[in-house]
DNA sequence: GTTAAAATATGATATTTGTCATACTTTAAT
DNA sequence: ATTAAAGTATGACAAATATCATATTTTAAC
């Protein structure tokens, strides 16, 4: 059983207003698990226990919607916590967490969290930030798709993608989504994703090999969003 | 100055954990304003010095989107708080709050908010609950923007502004919203919006007089959303 | 009450997007 | 290495939706 005192990613976490003795209290009860791809965390619907902390990977937090698409909600990265509303709430599972890659991820059972509520304030008001903050963003997010074309959505992720996950050496964007979830990011058909993406190719604002993309006119891009 | 004590929308919302001292406390501190139909409470980008308790009337929280359209975001009720969101992630506000009728609010300024938070661990826990079912309800609303039709958008909109504000004794729908405004909810033109409404006037799901809308066959509606 | 302005309504048309069909390419299993 | 399956790509077409024009109705100002 690792320590939680030494894990760097809860540096970039709520978790890291807890101190030392909760750090020690939550490594003896938290359990690590290793994802591979493609393989979820938990579905909608689902009953939580408490909450996880990525360790490594990415994924995605997804709705199945009644034409029976995914719509992809969130991408969620290391040192981030997943299924803090549901805990709160005091509810199921609202989203399914499936990887993105081979991840490594922390469960921390709920009454600890709950215990950390209330001894201390920091880690409270942090979670709090957090939700806000998500809150905000699925705000923004919604006024994105009630109003913005395709072709504008699909700029802004492919934006959001490079600076968020990163460029490969290479140049490529990091992280790899299918054109499948790159349509259920965008929230659209994939075939019209696949097209709009060979436009952008031809337009030489992006440049695609295979599954690797390039943003090669970011400003362009940005424009278009 | 009246009594917080005595305010019968406090029982509806995050206050209602406030011990009766905290409640004299809030009297003392809190303003009263009464903002007339189509004025603001306050505008996106403002900055918030404190929340607003909603104790008579229904406002509209929007969002202008690039386009130039306004997008609503969330209609609020008599008894919730606004501004909460941006209180506590010190942020200016994300979202706009202008009033569907005439209403009356108090004002309470941040420093006493956050110090109910200190003090009063129902009172922040019921605030993270109210937060964690916005962003839930902004989730499941960003999935229907984006896999719905508009059709399908209406028809529920229709069925949540019956169930939420009720009905007139003449069976129409209570809180009365301009094409304009329904379309802001629905995201959608406004055109497209009446002329849905039309064809559901005709086919007899709803009725259309003036202003006053009649849901006339719920299931139907049901079905088409 | 009259009049201007705003809101509602509807038609014509253009644009966007989805769906279905099919071909090609990559991936993974045997 | 071969083959099946999955993913990617593109065309043809249909459906949904936006836009522009214009008419009608309602509302509010004087």
């Amino acid at each position: 059983m690792s320590k939680c005192e030494q894990c760097i990613v809860r540096q970039f976490s709520s978790l890291k207003a807890l101190n030392k003795e909760q750090l020690v209290q939550m490594a003896n009860c938290k359990t690590s698990y290793t994802i591979k791809k493609g393989e979820p965390i938990f579905e909608e619907g689902e009953t939580l226990n408490g909450i996880y902390c990525i360790k490594d990977g990415v994924c995605k937090l997804s709705k199945l919607s009644s034409n029976g698409k995914d719509q992809i909600v969130k991408l969620v990265k290391p040192g981030e916590l997943l299924g803090q509303r549901s805990m709160i709430s005091d509810e199921s599972a609202n989203l399914s967490a499936v990887a993105l890659e081979d991840m490594e991820v922390c469960f921390v059972p709920k009454s600890e969290i709950l215990q950390f509520f209330n001894q201390n304030n920091d880690f409270s008001m942090n979670v709090m930030k957090t939700i806000c903050g998500d809150l905000k963003d699925a705000d923004d997010h919604m006024v994105d798709m009630a109003q913005k074309t395709v072709k504008q959505r699909l700029a802004e992720v492919l934006i959001y993608l490079e600076e968020t996950f990163g460029k490969n050496e290479d140049g490529s964007i990091r992280i790899q989504l299918s054109r499948e979830e790159l349509a259920g990011m965008i929230g659209t058909a994939t075939e019209s994703c696949i097209r709009l993406l060979s436009e952008m190719n031809k337009t030489k604002l992006i440049e695609i090999q295979g599954k690797k993309i390039f943003l090669k006119d970011k400003k362009g891009l940005q424009k278009i969003s």
